[in-house]
RNA sequence: GUGCCCGUAGCUCAGCUGGAUAGAGCAACGGCCUUCUAAGCCGUGGGUCGGGGGUUCGAAUCCCUUCGGGCACGCCA
C-alpha cells in the first residue's frame, strides 16, 4: 500500500501537471506550522522561481484546480502569502487509510525493493573478558538494525565476531600453567583423552586473564613465557589447543547469558580463532599477485585514492615479524564469509574511532577481490558513551563498570520504584515487571541519541520514569492494554469494528501519526536508524495521551464511536509494540 | 601538522533533501485524581541556533571564514 503522504501527493502532483507543470512540485509534507494547517506544500514557490511568476498566482491556480475535484482527500485547500499550499484532509479518508493499515500484516510498512543477504557484525566481546559497557552500544544499536532490516525483508545474520585469538590466550595460559602446574594440558609427553570440564570457572577466567596481564608488564619472563604459548597454541600444540577449547566454551555460555539478559541475539558465533588458517594462504596470494608489498619490513598494500582529502595510510597485512593483526582478521574473515555465506551487504556497528580502520579494510577487500564488486561494505560508527561528566562513562571508583552490574543496578531501582508506585504488586511481580522496564530504559535511552553521536550516559535521566523515555513508552502501551483488556472483562467484542472518521481534534491527531508509520519505516531503513523509531514513538504515545485524556472511551455512550476508538488503540498499540520490537525491547501488561 | 565530527533554552537532546512565530524532555513555578494506570495531562517563564561574512524572495539547515570541544592519522585491538 502506498504511504500517505505519497496518496496526497498524487492529488497535488496531478493539480500541478494539469496546469502543465512539473509533477515533483506536488510534492506534499507535513505541516510545521500545525496552527494553520495539517498539509503544506511548497513547490509553487520554487517554481515561481523557475518560470519567472508570482507564486501565490501559480498557488491559488493549483487550489482552484484541487477544488474541482470532488472526491478529492482534502476538506481544506487554501494557497497563502508568498505561496504556501495549505491543506487539511478529510476525516473519512484518513479513517480509511487507517483501516488499509490495520488490515495489513505489516501495517502498510514497504517491503524493501530488492531482499538482500546481510550480515550485522556487532559484538566484538573479547574472550576470558567480561562484557563492559564498552559493549553496550554496539549490541543494543546492531541488534535494533538488524530487527530493522529483517522486518524490511533482508535475510540477515547477526555475527558476534568474538575476539578469542591473540596474546590474551597465551596470557592466561602462562598463569594456569603457574597455578596448577599438574593439569595434563601442560605435560608435553599426555597423549590421553582430556578432561571434558574445563579445569576454571567463569569467576575465575574472569580474575585469571587481568591478574596475568598485570604481571606480564613488570615480569618480563612471565611475558616471554606467555608469548611462546600464544605460539605455541598458533602452532597448535594439543594440550594449549585442549585447553583453548574450555576457554572458549566457558567463556562463550556466560557471554551468551549475559547478551539473553539485554534481549540480543547472534546467529554466528565465529571468531577470530575461526579464520587464522585463511590468513597464511591470503597474504601468499595478495603477494603473488602483486596487491601486496614489503614496506619498512611489514607486508602492506596501498589503498590510497586520487580523489582523496586526507591520507589514507596503507593496508597493512602482517607486521615486519610476521605476524597478523586487526586489519588481517578483518579481511580473513571478510574472505570467511565470502566463501560460506556470499553477503549481498556486511554491516560492522562499531565505534567510530575505527573508521580509518574500517576504510583501509573495505578498500584492501575491494581492490584484491576477497569481496565481489557488487559487496555492499557499510561501517555505522557510534559515538562514546560518556557520564554526566562529559568524560568516558566509569563507575563511581573509576574503574570499567560491568554490564551485568549495570544491568542488576537498574533493575533493582526499577523494581524499587514498581513497589512503591503502590500498585500492589508483590515481590516477584515487580522483579519480572522490572526486567523489562530496565532494558526499556536502557535502550531506549540510547537509541534516541543519533548513533553516530557521542550521549551522555545518565542512569538516573534513563531510569527516571518521566519524560521522553523507555518507561514512558511501555507506560503508555500499558495505558492501552489496561482498556482493552477491561472491555473485554466486561464482556466487550470489537468484532466488526472499524475505525470511523474522527470527530474531535485529539483523536485526528493520533490517527495523523499512526497514519506515518509506512514512512517513518522507510527511512528508518533507509538510514539504518532506529533513532527515527524512537522518535516517531515518542510522538506517537504523546498523540495517545493526548486523546486519553480529551476522551472517556469505555464511558462513550455512542456503541459505534466507542468501537471505533477501541479499534484505533489497537491499532495504535500494535504499531507501538512493533516500533519496540524493532528497537528491541518488549511490554509487560501491567506496571 | 593533515583530515573528520560536534557547537541549538540552565541541563540532555530533536529539527528530513533551505520555507511561514526554532521544538521536546528534565529542572523551576501554577493547576488537574469519587470516573479507562497522575509513571499521566494542561498552563507559565526560559533561545542574538558559538562568532562573522556570503548565496537566496526565504538559512539552525547550503558555501567561505573564525573561535571552542572531541576524534583519527602503518607494525594495539
Amino acid at each position: 500500500m502506498k504511504e500517505f503522504l505519497e496518496r496526497i501527493t498524487e492529488e497535488t502532483a496531478a493539480a500541478f501537471a494539469a496546469l502543465g507543470y512539473e509533477k515533483k512540485h506536488g510534492a506534499v509534507t507535513i505541516s510545521n506550522r500545525p496552527d494553520l494547517c495539517e498539509f503544506q506544500c511548497n513547490g509553487a514557490m520554487a517554481l515561481a522561481k523557475q518560470e519567472k511568476k508570482n507564486p501565490l498566482e501559480i498557488a491559488e491556480a493549483v487550489a482552484g484546480k484541487l477544488r474541482e475535484n470532488k472526491d478529492t482527500v482534502f476538506s481544506e485547500v487554501s494557497a497563502v502569502r508568498p505561496g504556501f499550499l495549505n491543506f487539511r484532509v478529510k476525516e473519512a479518508f484518513l479513517a480509511d487509510y487507517l483501516g488499509e493499515m490495520a488490515a495489513s500484516d505489516r501495517f502498510g510498512a514497504p517491503l524493501a525493493p530488492k531482499k538482500k543477504k546481510m550480515i550485522i557484525d556487532y559484538g566484538g566481546p573479547n574472550v576470558a573478558k567480561p562484557l563492559h559497557v564498552g559493549h553496550l552500544r554496539a549490541a543494543i544499536i546492531g541488534e535494533s538494525i538488524k530487527r530493522i532490516c529483517r522486518f524490511a525483508g533482508h535475510e540477515v545474520i547477526g555475527d558476534v565476531h568474538l575476539g578469542d585469538w591473540g596474546l590474551q590466550m597465551g596470557l592466561i595460559i602462562t598463569e594456569l600453567h603457574e597455578r596448577k602446574p599438574s593439569l595434563p594440558y601442560f605435560d608435553p609427553e599426555f597423549d590421553g583423552d582430556y578432561p571434558e570440564d574445563a579445569p576454571f570457572t567463569i569467576g575465575e577466567l574472569e580474575e585469571i586473564y587481568p591478574t596475568a596481564s598485570a604481571r606480564s608488564k613488570e615480569d618480563e619472563a612471565y611475558k616471554e613465557a606467555a608469548l611462546l604459548a600464544t605460539k605455541e597454541l598458533q602452532e597448535g600444540r594439543r594440550g594449549y589447543r585442549a585447553l583453548f577449547k574450555h576457554i572458549l566454551a566457558v567463556s562463550v555460555a556466560d557471554l551468551k547469558k549475559n547478551y539473553q539478559d539485554l534481549n540480543v541475539e547472534f546467529d554466528l558465533w565465529m571468531g577470530e580463532s575461526d579464520v587464522q588458517e585463511l590468513i597464511a594462504p591470503m597474504a601468499r596470494r595478495l603477494k603473488e599477485e602483486g596487491y601486496a608489498y614489503e614496506s619498512e619490513g611489514a607486508l602492506v598494500v596501498d589503498v590510497a585514492e586520487e580523489a582523496d582529502t586526507k591520507e589514507v595510510p596503507p593496508c597493512m597485512i602482517l607486521k615486519s615479524d610476521g605476524a597478523s593483526l586487526y586489519t588481517t582478521t578483518d579481511l580473513a574473515t571478510l574472505q570467511w564469509r565470502e566463501d560460506h555465506e556470499k553477503p549481498d551487504h556486511v554491516v560492522y556497528v562499531v565505534d567510530k574511532r575505527q573508521e580509518m580502520h574500517f576504510t583501509q579494510v573495505f578498500r584492501c577487500a575491494r581492490k584484491t577481490g576477497i569481496v565481489r564488486p557488487e559487496t555492499e561494505l557499510t561501517f555505522i560508527g557510534f559515538g562514546t558513551m560518556n557520564g554526566k561528566d562529559g568524560k568516558p562513562f566509569k563507575t563511581r571508583e573509576g574503574g570499567v563498570m560491568r554490564l551485568s552490574d549495570l544491568i542488576a543496578d537498574i533493575r533493582e531501582e526499577m523494581k524499587k520504584k514498581i513497589l512503591d508506585s503502590g500498585r500492589g504488586a508483590t515481590e516477584g511481580e515487580a522483579g519480572e515487571t522490572a526486567k523489562l522496564v530496565a532494558l526499556s530504559a536502557l535502550k531506549y535511552g540510547d537509541l534516541s541519541n543519533q548513533a553516530e553521536k557521542n550521549y551522555i550516559f545518565d542512569v538516573d535521566r534513563f531510569t527516571s520514569f518521566e519524560g521522553n523515555t523507555g518507561p514512558y513508552i511501555l507506560y503508555t502501551i500499558v495505558r492501552i492494554k489496561s482498556i482493552l483488556r477491561k472491555y473485554r472483562e466486561t464482556g466487550g467484542t470489537l468484532e466488526g469494528a472499524r475505525i470511523l472518521a474522527a470527530s474531535g481534534e485529539g483523536e485526528k491527531e493520533l490517527m495523523m501519526k499512526a497514519a506515518r508509520f509506512p514512512e517513518m519505516i522507510r527511512s528508518a531503513v533507509a538510514d539504518l536508524s532506529p533513532h527515527r523509531i524512537c522518535a516517531y514513538l515518542y510522538e506517537l504515545s504523546d498523540a495517545f495521551n493526548h486523546f486519553y485524556h480529551e476522551n472517556r472511551i469505555l464511558a462513550e455512550e455512542d456503541e459505534e464511536k466507542k468501537k471505533s476508538y477501541l479499534a484505533l488503540l489497537v491499532l495504535v498499540r500494535d504499531l507501538a509494540e512493533q516500533c519496540i520490537e524493532l528497537l528491541g525491547f518488549s511490554a509487560p501488561e501491567e506496571m
